[in-house]
Order: C-alpha cells, then sequence, then structure tokens
DNA sequence: TCCAAATAACTAGTATACAAGATATATTTG
DNA sequence: CAAATATATCTTGTATACTAGTTATTTGGA
C-alpha cells in the first residue's frame, strides 16, 4: 500500500516534487487532535472560559509572570496564547505596559448580534431545504432534553441544550464552516449575555421560540424558519443601554455610534 | 486633576485599585497605529500578502530561517506572524515538520461565498436605509473611477475600486465589524479569484451591477439593493468545479460535501 | 541492483536571557 | 508639606540556545 499509485494520490506527487515536505498529510484541517494538545492550546482554552464567564472582569491584568508559574511552563507558550486571545479581541496588549482583558465595545457588540442573525437565517435556511426526517426527530430531541433543563432550572445545561440547537441547524444545513464564524461571534456576545440576570420564565420562552423555529422547519417554510429564527435571536439586543449603565468600566462605548444602539 | 473625583472617574477607579495598570489608556482598539509597526506584523502582511496574489502556490513549505534571514530578525516575530497566518487558514503548520502554504478548501470556499453574501445583504440594506445624498454621490465617483480603470483595462486599479465600493457601502450602513468580517472571508476568496483569467468584458459586466445596486440605493429599494447585491455576488462561484480540475493540487476536497459544490 | 535499517539533517516547540519602554515608588527640592 | 525629579521595578518585545520529533540521505546487506 506504501507505493501503490492510486489515482487519488497522482495528483498529489505533482506537488511534492521539490521536497516531500511539499505534501503535508491529508488531514482534514477540522479534525487534526491526535497530537497532545499543546501548551499554548491549554492556557489559551483556560483564560478564553474564564473571560468569558466574565470570571476575569474587563480591565483585569493578565500578567504572564503568573501564568508561567501556575502552569510550570515558559513565556513563549504563554505568550503564544496570549495573542489569540488579542486576536479574539478578548484581551487588548499594550505594548511595554501590559495585557488586560478586554472591555465589551458596544458597537461591536451591535453588529455581532446582527451578523449573527444574518448568518443563522442562512444555516436555518439550508437546514429547511434538507433535513431528513430524522434530523428533525434528532432536533425535537435536542429541544425537548433543553424543555427538561428549563424544568429543572439547570442554566448550564440549558445553555448547552441551547447551543445544541443552533449547531445542529447549522450541521444539517451542512455549513460547518459558517457555524465556526456564529461561534466566534457568539464569544463576544457571550460575555454580554453573562452579564443579564437569569429572568423568570427566559428560559421557557426560549424553548417555545426553539419549537417554533423547529414547526417551520418541519413544514418546510423557509421564509418562516428565518422569520422565527431572527425574532429568536432578536430578544438578546432588548436592554444594552440598561447595561453600559450598570457597568461602565465593562464597556467601551463610542458616542459618535450612539444612535446606531437604539434602531433594529 | 489628579485626584479630581468626577463622577466618570469614580467607577474607573474601582477597577484601577489593584493597579494603574488596570486601566489601559482609552484607545480605541480600531486606531492604534502610533507605534512602530511590529516586525511580526510586516512579516505577516509580506507573507499574506504573496499568498493570496497566489505567488506562493499552495503546499510550498514557509521556511522560518529563510525569513530571518531575509528580515534580519529572529525566529520569534517570524514564529508569530506564521500563527497569524494559521489562524486565517493561509498555512497549515505540522508539528515537528514544517508549515505550508493552505490549499484552498473547496467546502470553505463555498461557505464563504454564502456567508459574504449574507453579511453584504446586511451592509447595502442598511446603507439603502441611511445613505445621505453625498454618500450616495461619493458611490457614484467610485462607481466612476472604476468605469475608467475598465475602460483603460487596469485590473489593479480595477479591484481597488471594487473594494472601495463595497467597503464604502458597509461604511455608510455603519457596520465596520461586519465589514471586518467580510474582508476576512475575502481573504479566502481572493486566492481563488485569483485563478479565474481575465475575461473578455467581465470588468464592464461588474461596473454595471455596481450601477443597479447603487441605483437601488438612491431609489431607497433596500429590498432591490440586497437582491441585485446577492445577484452580484453570485457570479463569482460559476465554475469552482473546474478550476478544481484544473488545478487539483491547490485544492482540498472533501467528497462527502461533494454535491454541495453545486447548489446555490 | 534493490531494499532495509541506521544515521544525518532538517523542522517546530520550548526555555531562558536580555533589551526597551512604561509605571510605581522613593527622593530631593522649593 | 507639596510638587517635581530621579530611581527602581514592573511590563512586553526580541534574540538565541536547546529539545524532540520528522524527513532525507547514506550505508550495509542480500
Amino acid at each position: 500500500m506504501t507505493q501503490s499509485s492510486t489515482p487519488a494520490a497522482s495528483a498529489r506527487e505533482k506537488a511534492r516534487k521539490p521536497r516531500a515536505h511539499n505534501a503535508p498529510p491529508g488531514i482534514d484541517i477540522h479534525a487534526r487532535a491526535p497530537q497532545p494538545a499543546k501548551n499554548s492550546e491549554v492556557v489559551y482554552r483556560d483564560l478564553r472560559r474564564a473571560i468569558i464567564a466574565m470570571e476575569l472582569a474587563p480591565g483585569t491584568p493578565i500578567v504572564e509572570k503568573e501564568i508561567t508559574d501556575k502552569y510550570r511552563i515558559s513565556r513563549t507558550p504563554v505568550r503564544e496564547a496570549v495573542l489569540k486571545l488579542a486576536e479574539d479581541r478578548l484581551v487588548d496588549v499594550v505594548p511595554k505596559s501590559g495585557t488586560f482583558v478586554a472591555r465589551i465595545p458596544l458597537t461591536i457588540l451591535r453588529e455581532a448580534l446582527v451578523a449573527r442573525r444574518a448568518l443563522e437565517e442562512v444555516t436555518v435556511r439550508a437546514a429547511t431545504a434538507r433535513a431528513s426526517e430524522s434530523q428533525i426527530m434528532h432536533l425535537r430531541a435536542i429541544i425537548q432534553r433543553q424543555q427538561e433543563m428549563a424544568d429543572t432550572g439547570d442554566e448550564k445545561a440549558f445553555h448547552r441544550a441551547d447551543e445544541d440547537f443552533h449547531a445542529e441547524i447549522a450541521a444539517v444545513g451542512r455549513f460547518p464552516g459558517i457555524w465556526d464564524m456564529i461561534q466566534q461571534i457568539r464569544i463576544q456576545i457571550e460575555r454580554y449575555r453573562r452579564l443579564t440576570l437569569p429572568q423568570k420564565g427566559r428560559m421557557q420562552l426560549v424553548v417555545n421560540e426553539h419549537k417554533a423555529v423547529l414547526e417551520a422547519i418541519a413544514g418546510r417554510d423557509a421564509d418562516q424558519a428565518a422569520s422565527r429564527m431572527h425574532d429568536h435571536l432578536n430578544k438578546l439586543q432588548l436592554d444594552i443601554a440598561v447595561f453600559r449603565d450598570l457597568w461602565p468600566e465593562y464597556f467601551i462605548y463610542d458616542p459618535a455610534l450612539d444612535d446606531d444602539l437604539l434602531m433594529d
């Protein structure tokens, strides 16, 4: 098998001419976890989780020294993780001064909500077009699980089910790349969401909205599915102005775009 | 002024307690270029430009040593640049083996086209809703410039004007963050576009489509503007399958999603 | 001549030392 | 005692040495 020249391999050989290096292993970009997790990746994930969970408040300094001591590693992988977080706009690096958990930019928040809405409308339309019966049953099962979590009041599991629902719609629509984009956008939104207090009955409302979306999918009505998804995702942006006044130090606020925050 | 307790400062003081570092300078994230450009940034931009321009073909090894010699800098900033490129999916890093210019994943390409369409429909709708007369005149001027470039056949300047047109629409719609997302997506699409041979009359077609979009904006018809933008952006994806056969070594191809490439 | 195993030459990942600048504290001076 | 200045101590940015794993080459055997 090592030297068999299958038609699939012939094309690859052309690129391999100068060096075998030219042909990196045919690993799918989305599935390369066989390697032992790199240290920088571990630090990155831990920090990201803590920042998104608002355990590290905006403005908190990120001191590389503390992290190197905690994980018993050198600055190099720590720095790598910090740079990734900077790419995600979760930290601000001030040269020769310090690194800080980023404040939440209100204008970006507004745009993130709009962009997510647009992309999820795409995925739900595609899902409506191609959902099989089994996939619809799977979505029903997810909603049922979310209903049970809402009944027992398990917020964490509830949000896991919430994410699963949206992820499954993207998967059914066959848009894994767009789902990645949505997740990237969700990172920005998530910190804001964590500031919202658990409102009584909100979980049941979310479940009902999910049910409405699924009904439209099952009825093969793409327009209705998109519309209901739109309404569902709109619920988040109700009171940006309120939180800006409650935690002013958590946000960055650009007065030039004030009016934008109030419009749809 | 150092210790005056204005109401605005009181909130900030809370975060400043442990160290003054807690309050990073109130710089807008989008405007921090006073610093001398970091070496890693220079390397990143140069490599990204070369990759996007297809000067570095997919599969080409990126050798850090060559770059450190060329720029007379150490591996650290080079490595930083390479990691950024990996984030952008422009290179694949194979641990302990090598770094290579990434092959273009056809499935990602399809999703990128869909996502860009969705986001540009958002920006053009917003632009239609709030464009001032002067902004419409500005857009007309951009199209006129693009027309002149099409007439003289200056491809590079033509594409600059093309980008300006889309950028200005996003700016008019007040979605700078969404424009950033679109640009990120464009990176993926751009390499593919570079493979398309200049077709006779294509530039004039693009100009005409831009004119159609602008007319809809000027007529305050958001639905029509979005529809025309949709059609305009659809022109790109005509012949993915053709290029896959022409340069098979430039692409990664997932047979599980074959049929997806053919649908809208 | 061909194939296989040992070896050499590469790669990215990591650790550490140092440099340059910003901030905090201590000191001096009026 | 207050304010300005000088010093010390932080921070991130960079350079370099080293480690571990991968790939290419050489060498030995049949």
